[in-house]
DNA sequence: GATGAATGAGCATTCATTCAT
DNA sequence: CATGAATGAATGCTCATTCAT
């Protein structure tokens, strides 16, 4: 019987999914683990059969999140139109954003808290900046970038401008909502325009 | 005399410069009130006659940097040339964000886990990006805004770009150092040609 | 295996047991939650497991002292007899009375500094006061009280002299040590000839 | 200049009064120091000029209340009326009673915590009972007594009646309240039919 | 005399973690 | 596997008391 989640498995990921759901109400720092267990139906003492810590369980979901993300930073452009590649990532990013809020949210929180998570997250980060460096260099080369952009510093611009933009507006929910499609557009638009030469 | 502080005043301030310290290094979540009384060279107990609480001259250190920040949100722009009002106020909000980098590190930790702080920060950021927006609203009246750029959406999304571009190189340092000035530039580049039409 | 005490049950019963102790030692005022949690073999910590304060298990004690107090009250008057009832039921209040004077003593501390037991207590004493008020009325109707007796002035006086006499000798131990059936008597002697009509 | 109050004893005079306020409001025990010296206008180091403790200004006004409590104690009886004399020094003690109920609520609350209050009001109690005791003994030689009554006994209950009656009566205030006049009447004839033989 | 800043012992309380059952 | 009782370190906070000014 392949493939079959024993019941321990079955423990554990319920464990997880409690752990993310006191977190999103509690934050992690101000979370019990006996209310995590107790959320997933067990005793605080079962807790530590599956993880050996409050931050053991925080960093398995913040692994789960971030590999999921990196794969956003290695996804291919569409060869020969920068728009439509932003346009596509970026709402791709969004809708992941949207759909994993409560976990950015502690992604954010932990991160202040705890250096490896900070670097983690800073790793995936960096890879995306990076790519999107070499990006803008490769259009500098075809002479699409606009004289003065500056590809290392935009790049950093750009990706933290629609980070931010996702947290203020999905975790802190603290713009007034807007349609994914809409913003992707925005965000196209001042890429499009504001690195890359006019047509 | 004056105009002289008492001695429980300059206890007050040591106290508040030794949480700042303190909450530098080990975070505000981490940090404890002994630590603090003792970076200042008191015992714990004199934290109690100045400070009701670590929350307490968390939040004095935190109402001292949004006012200044709320200075910034409601210094004028220099009409008729939005290049260079952009420029200059992104230049000075970098400088004050340089200066007070330690504290605006706590401000995103301490918003994570106090509502007020959270809340008192947001009011800043909204009046920020509403006045961006009524900027760029009049712009578009003036046809200066380029046709299908959203005010409110952009007023965001730059707002937020510059933040948390401040936040990652400044508090973070996980960006390669850069000049404020050539930053400066560089942003401004992005919102001139990203959402105002070419001249 | 019904009606076993599980292990948490016993331990709370034994806080409770070492509570009375340390509260007669000490007193409530002056005893120590840790003092407690140790007289019962516990660590501190196992205390608020049971109780949630010091102020718990002592209102915990005062409930069920009260609560059995509070069967004197109800307990039926002899029909016809009073000095027979007067007799009877306050034997039975001395005798419980010094069975519980450590917790008649933490009763008289406690009402001190905590409303709600002195309230507590009150209730029980309003109660055992409109009995008496009740019956000396009666007998008035009966044309067995003396003529100038206010029944309820001399209920407060009767119930306030038993209950303040048992302190006295019981809980202060300040008073020559008797025997219960002799201090029985003689308050009877005092109530019967002190507001009823010579036979 | 005889007979002139100095600053001192005006300040330490003022501190007493100040605690049987601050005593008053927030007990003994829940009492601080600093709010007794607030309360007289003095900083809290002053406190420490005239009383080597919160305990020592409690002494104080115990010591005070005690020594006039004493004197009735030792007020002579009317030769050959006791039913007079038992009114009046009665009448006289509520009086008294009324005007200290704050002291009085003290010196319950203080005698619980204080084993040197508890004495001081011990002996204070016994010379009562005493005084009493001898009465009645020589009424009993005077076949003025009952014959079944016990001096010694009585003398007790007959005190502690008259003591917790004021109590419940002046200091928690839970009796419906009454004339000083027609309690003692009532307390009056309680004593007379209740252990002196009728006339 | 008086101030009020500072001390520090003392106690309550929380909660991650262990472990016998 | 799971329970939940128990531990004890960690920390917050209070307040009587001292003492330099």
């Amino acid at each position: 019987m392949e493939n079959v989640l024993t019941k321990g498995d079955r423990s554990q990921r319920s464990l997880k999914i409690a752990a993310r759901e006191i977190f999103k109400s509690d934050g992690y720092t101000n979370s019990r683990v006996q209310d995590i267990a107790a959320r997933a139906g067990f005793s605080n003492g079962a807790f530590y059969r599956y993880f050996s810590d409050k931050r053991a369980v925080m960093m398995a979901l913040m692994q789960d999140l971030l590999e999921d993300a990196y794969e956003f930073a290695h996804s291919p452009w569409e060869a020969g139109n920068p728009a439509n590649s932003i346009y596509t990532s970026t709402r791709r990013y969004l809708n992941y954003y949207r759909s994993n809020a409560d976990l950015f949210s502690i992604l954010v929180e932990a991160s202040q808290v705890d250096t490896e998570v900070e670097q983690m997250w800073a790793a995936v980060r960096t890879d995306v900046i990076d790519r999107i460096t070499r990006m803008l260099t490769r259009a500098r080369e075809e002479g699409l970038l606009r004289p003065k952009v500056n590809p290392a510093v935009a790049a950093s611009l750009l990706a933290a401008m629609t980070d931010h933009y996702a947290y203020l507006w999905l975790v802190l929910e603290r713009l007034p909502d807007s349609d994914i499609d809409e913003v992707s557009d925005q965000i196209t638009r001042i890429w499009s325009s504001g690195v890359f030469c006019e047509d």
